[in-house]
DNA sequence: CTGTTAGCGCCTTCAA
DNA sequence: TTGAAGGCGCTAACAG
């Protein structure tokens, strides 16, 4: 049974002549008589030849593939960038290679030095929630092979990357809360050395101040987003002396998950609480009742990185030159807040 | 900037020792005298050094390489299946490559083929609604590279197979509802080229058969599933003389679809009318009324699927011996039905 | 314990 | 228009 695949060798000798004219008939080099080259090109496809990618990535130097990162692949956000990334790379004649971290930092090493070694042309990145240290990345910026990050980048490294206005994008949902009459609003923010629950969490403050409402500590809470933790976090909320009567949590699974145990507590939303989440997630329509929440450009997101990427493999003297690209929220009101 | 990645060569020159001794070095080898070997490594670990997989893949004819191939990458069910995948690939020194068709045959085609120019080591694939034509799995057959289908299977290639007992889980759902008092219980399914589809629509015979429910064509319809097509058969389900008092769908989008239009109706849920869904998506748990759906080992069969892959690719004996895991559902009641 | 040689499949000069 | 030779980075076989 157990067959070879066929080598440009086993064309050539079967039609008995040069490796050199059946490889140059197969990339469609000119100067080659048209009946060889119809010749070779039916036994070929006769045949089912496949070009093997690994020895013309050995030889071109470059594989033609680019290295996808991702913290979690479970959930609407990565696979709709992921399905925007695909889309692109392979428009510029590239393939992808998924991998995901599970929000585990070991495993996000190990998976950059997979990607290395596959000698992927380029990678495009999204951290885990543990990331805190950057050497696996820096060693990507030494080879000069380039990377981009989206959505969780990392600050210390200046690389291009694509995010959207987290600041913006929160201080529009607070704002909205406000002008719908809500004074207290709490939030649940995440951990506290990720770029994106810092800027949301500014956006927040940035709102409440425009409004003249005074920021209180005890109404903002870091989380690491288990939901142990916000149940946690939920019940000191409402057994604080003035409780809040609005919630905007960081993302929103966070949102769902409090929508859930308020539910189950018999409090109402949004009359005696209201709600916001931020990210539009599939779930968030369907839920009851449905979140109020910020959409992102996922999908756009996914492209954008991937048409940078490929400049810069194309263009090497773009790599790891510091752009941020940043792209705009748009508000969603539901019934939740 | 611009350097570029280490090689063995580079070492060994660097070390003025041969390239086959520190190809020793790196691979564990014993023989290699132990300063020599801690020179090497230690050399190799501060220049990062990253063996080059495309070599490798090249003289050991196996790029350690697994493929997978899923129909579309967004929703809860083909994600976790992939982790489960991904989890035992790793276990077993395979790294992954992902691709998805996005419902589109041709797609499905050239990721195949890319598949196969990678020189993976063997493939797992769940098709596409279009997929009719198999000859591009054959491809992989002839040439003795193991593929393991999953979900979505092809009955005509009697490939190896990792599939949920559908008719099983579509009868002990129906059971439900009849038990509950169901009469008249409608029926929308699938494509009818899709083995799932059928497998269930079985299932649901089998229930009303078994308590003496005469099934009635008219209460079952067969559809893409496409939005537009399934309000338009509710609509004509609703108009019946004698309309259904519940709803089994082939799959929880499709129910979750439903329940949308039918409380947008104001028909309630499940005094009206019970909906059951299949396949428990994350939102069903969400959604209001939560639905009552059959759950499936979507992890599990990543699992298998991938240990049944490794397997065929250890022991080539194995490979394309037509090979059926069949994976127990389970009921889960919720209160659309 | 170490070095030499050959070759995986392909492309790219250089020469005919 | 074609062929021969060399090399990409690595391992394996065969000597020392």
């Amino acid at each position: 049974m157990k067959r070879h695949q066929i080598t440009i060798m086993d064309i050539a000798r079967e039609l008995q002549i040069s490796k050199s004219t059946v490889s140059r008939a197969l990339t469609g080099h000119p100067s080659v008589k048209s009946e060889t080259r119809k010749a070779v090109l039916e036994l070929a496809h006769r045949e089912e030849y496949q070009k093997n990618l690994l020895s013309l990535g050995l030889v071109k130097q470059s594989s033609k593939t680019i290295g996808i990162i991702v913290p979690e692949i479970i959930g609407s956000y990565f696979p709709i960038a992921i399905s925007g990334a695909q889309e692109v790379a392979k428009k510029e004649g590239y393939h992808l290679i998924i991998s995901y971290s599970d929000e585990d930092y070991q495993m996000e090493v190990d998976n950059t030095k997979i990607m290395m070694a596959n000698r992927v042309d380029g990678l495009i990145v999204s951290i885990t929630r543990q990331t805190k240290d950057f050497d696996h990345f820096s060693a990507f910026k030494r080879k000069g092979i380039p990377v981009v990050f989206f959505n969780r980048v990392c600050d210390q490294l200046d690389a291009p990357c694509v995010i959207v206005d987290d600041y913006d994008g929160a201080f529009k949902i607070v704002e909205h809360l406000i002008s719908s009459g809500r004074k207290r609003i709490a939030h649940i923010s995440g951990p506290d050395h990720l770029l994106i629950s810092n800027k949301r969490k500014e956006g927040y403050k940035a709102a409440l101040r425009k409004y003249d409402i005074a920021h209180e500590d005890e109404l903002i809470r870091t989380s690491d987003l288990t939901m142990h933790q916000i149940a946690k976090i939920l019940d000191e909320l409402l057994s604080l002396a003035s409780p809040p009567d609005a919630l905007f949590a960081v993302n929103d699974p966070t949102a769902i998950e409090v929508i859930q145990l308020l539910k189950s507590k018999g409090i109402r939303i949004p009359e005696d609480v209201a709600v916001a989440g931020f990210s539009n997630n599939s779930m968030s329509q369907y839920i009851d009742p449905p979140l109020t929440t910020v959409n992102q450009p996922v999908k756009k997101m996914g492209q954008v990185a991937a048409e940078m990427l490929v400049q810069q493999i194309r263009n090497e003297s773009l790599a790891w030159k510091p752009f941020v690209q940043v792209l705009n929220t748009e508000l969603i009101v539901r019934h939740s807040g």
